[in-house]
DNA sequence: AGGAATTTGTGCGTATGTATC
DNA sequence: AGATACATACGCACAAATTCC
């Protein structure tokens, strides 16, 4: 199986197959794939790229490997249960998250949003945020415009947390999630998977910084798919 | 290189190896590696094997991979930074945590605890966290004893959480964690990497359930080499 | 109880693609 | 454009865990 360049490659071709597979309930909890060295026969590659997959998978949380056993799907299938169990930070769990600032803005507080620090304006950043190069949510960041006069992009290049520790001498040592449901926001860029206003998970956290003021406030808007992932672990 | 029955894969072997180095600062933040081939026939190991080590500190965020340039080390160098930022859930970040229980007890609710539930009795639950099969964390969960009578180390085997879901028609929709420092407790099993009553970071963490009642209490004592790899992500 | 068959895990070597310098 | 370096893919051999008879 050779493949025109350009396209994705193969065992990231089979992660989405097997995920779509999941997602339909086509694979349900508890299932036993057909062993590795069948099912890449079948498929027509080799094992060590569908173990890559598997792997991938499993990383994931959306797969089981027991040695000298099996490999099983693990996903719960109930989708009430992504809206109630996942976290921000899980995300995780599907690799090393990356996040990429869209733009920063100093701005007069908008309504709406919990009581925090005690200037009347915020910087406000928005950043889409990455598992394996796919878009998985949107981040929309709002930080007390006390802390500091101006942000440049470039700042936030390595970490949001390690700027604000580094360059603020601030650190956040609480944070309160609240997990519900929002509509995809205007301003998600085309790569994000959902239409504008469709409804998707959404946790508002209030993080408190180490002096007890409360410093930040955060909206983050998750791609559904990518949410229930997430939802099985822990 | 063949190794003796019973030891570490070769591949978690180099992990290791190359954990060490980083954490005592022989490969410093922003160093680059030699090239795979170099590493690989100096350690007399296959090329393969070695990017399956590499690809594994990438995932824990102590490496980062560049096709065309070279594998640079990503490490943050100050110790201070493990008790400022790192979060429970981040602990994601370097592959799927597993949950093994040590033992479970319904006990009067101790005092010290945040209030929680409406029962004067708690279900404890002492776990142990590894990420990669290395004890990270140590956790001690308090559910209010109001929900079920008696839990069986069998019902958890999976998930905390799809336990709730499935068996007490409980989810956990909000949460809010303390971060501080803590002693490793007393029961602490021998596998935790840390001396009793060593000062390590502590997380404490009031749920709260989908009917507005606080539900559990936890408190988790991480291994701090643990939670300084866990510091740099976000 | 025990051994054989099955199935996944680890490790090696090689060829080719693709991004970077 | 060429050289370098990581990414993908293939196939094979053996180890280790599980399952089955």
């Amino acid at each position: 199986m050779n493949q025109p360049p350009g396209s994705l490659p193969v065992y990231l071709q089979i992660v989405e197959l097997l995920v779509r597979d999941i997602a339909a309930n086509r694979l349900i909890d508890g299932e036993k794939l057909p062993p590795e060295r069948e099912m890449a026969a079948e498929m027509g590659i080799a094992v060590g790229t569908l173990r890559k997959a598997l792997a991938e998978l499993q990383s994931r949380g959306l797969l089981e490997r027991v040695q000298g056993s099996g490999n099983y799907v693990r996903a719960i299938s109930d989708p009430q249960s992504v809206y109630a169990m996942f976290r921000l930070e899980l995300i995780g769990g599907g690799g090393l998250p990356t996040a990429e600032v869209l733009d920063i803005e100093r701005l007069a507080k908008p309504s709406g949003l919990p009581d925090f620090g005690s200037s009347a304006e915020a910087h406000r950043i928005r950043r889409i945020r990455r598992l394996s190069g796919k878009p998985a949510a949107l981040e929309e960041i709002w930080l007390d415009g006390s802390y500091v006069e101006a942000i440049d992009t470039n700042d936030l290049s390595e970490s949001l947390y390690l700027y604000y520790r580094k360059r603020l001498g601030l650190w956040i040592v609480r944070a309160e999630d609240q997990v519900g449901l929002g509509k995809v926001p205007e301003w998600a860029p085309p790569v994000f998977g959902q239409p504008k206003g469709a409804p998707v998970p959404l946790v508002t956290r209030a993080s408190q910084a180490q002096d007890g003021a409360r410093a930040e406030v955060s909206l983050t808007w998750f791609d559904p798919e990518i949410a229930r992932y997430v939802a099985r672990l822990r």
